[in-house]
DNA sequence: TTAAACTTGACAAACGTTTGTTTAATTTTT
DNA sequence: AAAAATTAAACAAACGTTTGTCAAGTTTAA
């Protein structure tokens, strides 16, 4: 429909899968409705993707590939600990908000569970949490802690899709302005909350294994 | 299926129904399915509750019934700011181990744009909102910044549910055990996390007004 | 260097299944 | 006997996939 066709039929499917993923959630989206949005014929999907499912694991592979790149980058630029995830925030942040509906469809359909997709969903999250899991030791976390790292990374993560999950409701309600000065504000927010929170668990960890050794 | 015919009818449709939906996702889970599994004829989801997405209304409204009534007792619970947070994190927490799939499907859901729910999602938002934001500004946050409200309040709220959302990768990946010990050790962990990055984010904003006043 | 065989990209039509819902009849309860 | 609860059967619509077709290239064989 709306889609030109500018680019190859098969990048259209996966643009309009996306967007209509994001909208309304992988299973309320007809392969008929991704046709029509790509302007594509329908048999084409089948064709190139081998079936709905298939573009939700192209769509799962693209963001991974995009994600854990960034993940990289932010992981070699910052220096210290604390500007680590200073800038690890404000790659995520920026990330999302160039792949906003890729980051909400990733989110949303990641724990749902699709025998098809299982396998890449389990190589792709070790590999995100191996490149994450090493930022966050940085802060003086027991290594062998997996635990806690369980608790803080997911954490972390959430915390930034969740404000892009709810974009809605935070205009609506909330009457936000999504420009940049809030994008600063929020990452600067984000960062000084999970900055300020993880020294204090650290500090609450040390405090308790002091006690009890 | 599994249900037994102990309960109302109705009673197991709705039970029935938030377990497929948590797993599934309310747009994969059809009316047969929820009708074997709660062992009652199909027609009966009909007749009780008017169509398929009444269910999920039905579902959004027990759990907004249920987690509004535990905000309140947590609100009057607490006595300083800090141990106000302490004890609605610790509820929250309780009422997710209580109540985890009726949890995962609000959170999954809310966000979907079904026009039939969107009056009842946009009351019991507003009516969260409220309750909720009475605690957080104890923190000294400026009354009127909602825009800050908007960015700590859904961050706390994904902390906690995203634990519980992501159950099978935690227990897959990171060998997490989920006992006693392990939600006593994430509530304060949780806790500890938002309660410093509170007060680093105010800390942070006092010292910005002070530059700009 | 033709001719034949094959591949590729795109398409429409139809497939069989599953969807949510409704109707009308029947049983159970009051 | 009237009301409420429950059922089986059937409905049209929508679902994802498969099939067969066709034109335009490409490769192979003669």
């Amino acid at each position: 429909m709306s889609a030109k066709n500018n680019r190859e039929p098969k990048q259209r499917i996966l643009e309009a899968a996306i967007s209509l993923f994001a909208q309304k959630g992988f299973a309320s989206v007809g392969v008929r409705e991704i046709a029509k949005e790509s302007d594509v014929n329908i048999a084409m999907i089948s064709y190139y993707y081998k079936g709905k499912v298939g573009i939700l694991k192209a769509v799962l592979e693209e963001f991974f590939e995009r994600y854990c790149q960034m993940l990289r980058d932010a992981v070699e630029e910052g220096k210290s600990s604390e500007e680590s995830i200073r800038v690890l925030i404000n790659h995520i942040v920026d990330f999302l908000r160039g792949n906003t509906e890729l980051g909400i469809v990733a989110y949303n359909e990641l724990p749902i569970d699709l025998p098809e997709l299982a396998a890449l969903k389990a190589e792709k999250i070790t590999q995100m949490i191996g490149i994450m899991s090493g930022l966050i030791r940085r802060f003086g976390l027991d290594h062998e802690d997996t635990r806690l790292l369980g608790m803080i990374g997911p954490s972390l993560i959430s915390m930034v899709f969740m404000n892009f999950r709810i974009k809605p409701i935070l205009r609506n309600v909330f009457k936000v302005k999504f420009n940049d000065a809030y994008y600063n504000e929020f990452s600067e927010t984000i960062a000084t909350l999970f900055l300020n929170g993880v020294n204090g668990v650290v500090a609450m960890k040390q405090k308790k294994s002091r006690k009890k050794p």
